[in-house]
RNA sequence: GGCGCUAUCGUCUAGGGGUUAGGACGGAAGAUUCUCAAUCUUCAAACCCGGGUUCGAUUCCCGGUAGCGCUACCA
């Protein structure tokens, strides 16, 4: 049976790199008809935080993926004590004297590698026993052979052979003084006890993971398959982080600004994966199908955002948002108007369901994230148009006169048309005839009187939907404006 | 410093001993159109460097360089 575990340590926000490595696991289980295992990694104490697990579920819900099993470390510990006690019973584990933190400053500055504190290895079981009855704080460390030649190895399924002298191991420690496990131990240990088959995890991982085959032998379990991804960077090439990068790293940003989880989702599988067949654009279901270990590259790949970019549009990897707007595009009106009407309404509009399905032809091609419905559709939304500068009203290659004629002109058509496309079609551009304009020049003062600005969905689907009665306000302020402007 | 991983257009990537090195995003130009989009067409744009192996390397090997990771009683 196969299963699979994503494990984020509750220190910070939900990120992008972690979110991809959850649905790179979660793809994984899926496509193979396994067990997604979600485990907090908490055993940190002194850094978790109750916001940090709120985020972490708040961006998961978000992708809306879901888990099959969860569990927390650190109502596990004493697992995880259980297994050290049966490392250092078999003598592959000692107890560390020395006190926290003073190899540091040694070592601190120091050009040499550190294996491990000298004395402590060598302390005998008694000697070890006696000091540890008198209530001297220890860690307890890992006795990596030395001087044996031995090597440890492993195979990933992304990078191939992997193989480490041991000599060049550290004894890492497997308890902390105050007896609370380190990552290493608590991870392997919970990975053996939820008998995870499949590690799928970033690549700053691949050196840990000599250690970690290390303490799967000495528990006397069997290492599961690896794989390390390569990890996610900025443009700059250095590791994504909040503090240096600010909010585009964090899950949530995505979600606030506007992306569908599913396009989010299919951005991320993008990078350091491949279907291998040049398919860009692929639904949840799609990637399940094409999704495998071979698919997964080794470079690091980079994130293409920027910072402090003006818009939205602008801060997210161009590729993100092009996808975002594929998908959009791909949704249906009553798909879309789920989405769209929370944003809408809580941008403080009143729009009825009907209303916004008529609007979502006129502007599903033309938003890019969710949040453009705002910009888009903002003139459907009110009942007074904001200002807007009268000379946009005057077409190209006329004047405020020939608006005024226009407008006028259009008043007077419209006000015996039946508001539907093909009618309004007709009776606009015969209009435009008998004044002896060009189609565009009759236009573009109509759609910036009834849409406040020139760029706009099409003129008589807009129409349409806003009706006669707004339509015709919306032409006499215009007028009203044009005049303000003369005087 | 030590150990390790990586290296194809600006970015994401495909490919692989002999290719016009493919696709996508973004960029540029054009078509279409009532504006803006969408769509379509076209263009510019890459194998890190040096050795070796080979008839032939971008591809395989070695070295260099660069980037990244690990080197904590963080994860």
């Amino acid at each position: 049976m196969l299963r699979v575990r994503f494990a984020p340590s509750p220190t910070g926000f939900l990120h992008v790199g972690s979110a991809r490595t959850f649905i790179f696991n979660w793809l994984y289980a899926r496509h193979k008809g396994g067990t997604m295992v979600l485990r907090l990694d908490d055993t940190d104490v002194e850094r978790n935080t109750e916001a940090s697990v709120n985020s972490i579920f708040e961006g998961l819900r978000w992708l809306d993926l879901g888990w099959d099993e969860e569990y927390k470390q650190s109502e596990r510990l004493g697992l995880h004590q259980q297994i050290a006690e049966a490392i250092f019973q078999k003598g592959m584990a000692y107890r560390d004297f020395t006190p926290a933190h003073i190899g540091d400053s040694e070592r601190s500055g120091a050009t040499q590698t550190w294996l491990f504190n000298p004395g402590m290895r060598e302390l005998s079981r008694k000697e070890s026993d006696r000091r540890a009855a008198a209530g001297e704080p220890f860690a307890l460390r890992f006795r990596v052979p030395r001087g044996t030649g031995e090597s440890v190895r492993f195979t990933d399924a992304v990078y191939g052979e992997q193989v480490k002298a041991a000599d060049d191991i550290e004894d890492f420690a497997l308890l902390r003084s105050d007896g609370m496990p380190t990552y290493h131990l608590a991870s392997c240990a919970d990975d053996v006890d939820l008998r995870i088959s499949h590690i799928i995890r970033g690549q700053d991982h691949l050196s840990n993971t000599y250690k970690h085959v290390l303490i799967f032998e000495a528990a006397g379990g069997q290492a599961p398959q690896f794989a390390h991804l390569p990890l996610l960077v900025a443009p700059d090439g250095s590791k994504l982080s909040k503090r240096k990068h600010g909010p585009v790293v964090s899950v949530t940003t995505y979600r606030d600004a506007g992306f569908l989880p599913a396009s989010f989702i299919n951005f991320l599988c993008l990078l350091g994966w491949s279907p291998k067949d040049d398919r860009e654009k692929m639904t949840r279901q799609e990637l399940i199908d094409a999704f495998s270990l071979e698919g997964i590259n080794r470079a690091n790949a980079v994130v293409n955002f920027k910072e402090s970019a003006a818009t939205p549009e602008e801060t997210f990897d161009p590729k993100a948002v092009w996808l975002n707007a594929e998908h959009i595009r791909g949704l249906s009106i009553e798909e879309l108007s789920a989405q769209l009407l929370p944003i809408v309404c809580a941008a403080g509009f009143q729009v009825s369901p009907e209303k916004m399905l008529a609007i979502i032809p006129l502007i599903r091609e033309r938003i890019k994230l969710l949040r453009d419905v705002l910009t888009a559709a903002d003139f459907f939304f009110v009942e007074q148009l904001p200002p807007y500068d009268p000379a946009e009203l005057i077409p190209q290659k006329g004047d405020a006169a020939m608006a005024a004629k226009v407008l006028t002109r259009a008043r007077e058509v419209l006000a015996h048309t039946e508001f539907k496309h093909d009618p309004l079609d007709q009776a606009l551009r015969a209009a435009a005839q008998e004044l002896g304009l060009k189609a565009g020049q009759m236009f573009q003062p109509i759609r910036v009187a009834v849409c406040g600005r020139k760029n706009a969905p099409p003129l008589f689907e807009t129409l349409e939907v806003l009706g006669r009665e707004t339509t015709m306000a919306r032409i006499d302020q215009a007028i009203a404006r044009l005049g303000a402007a003369k005087s």
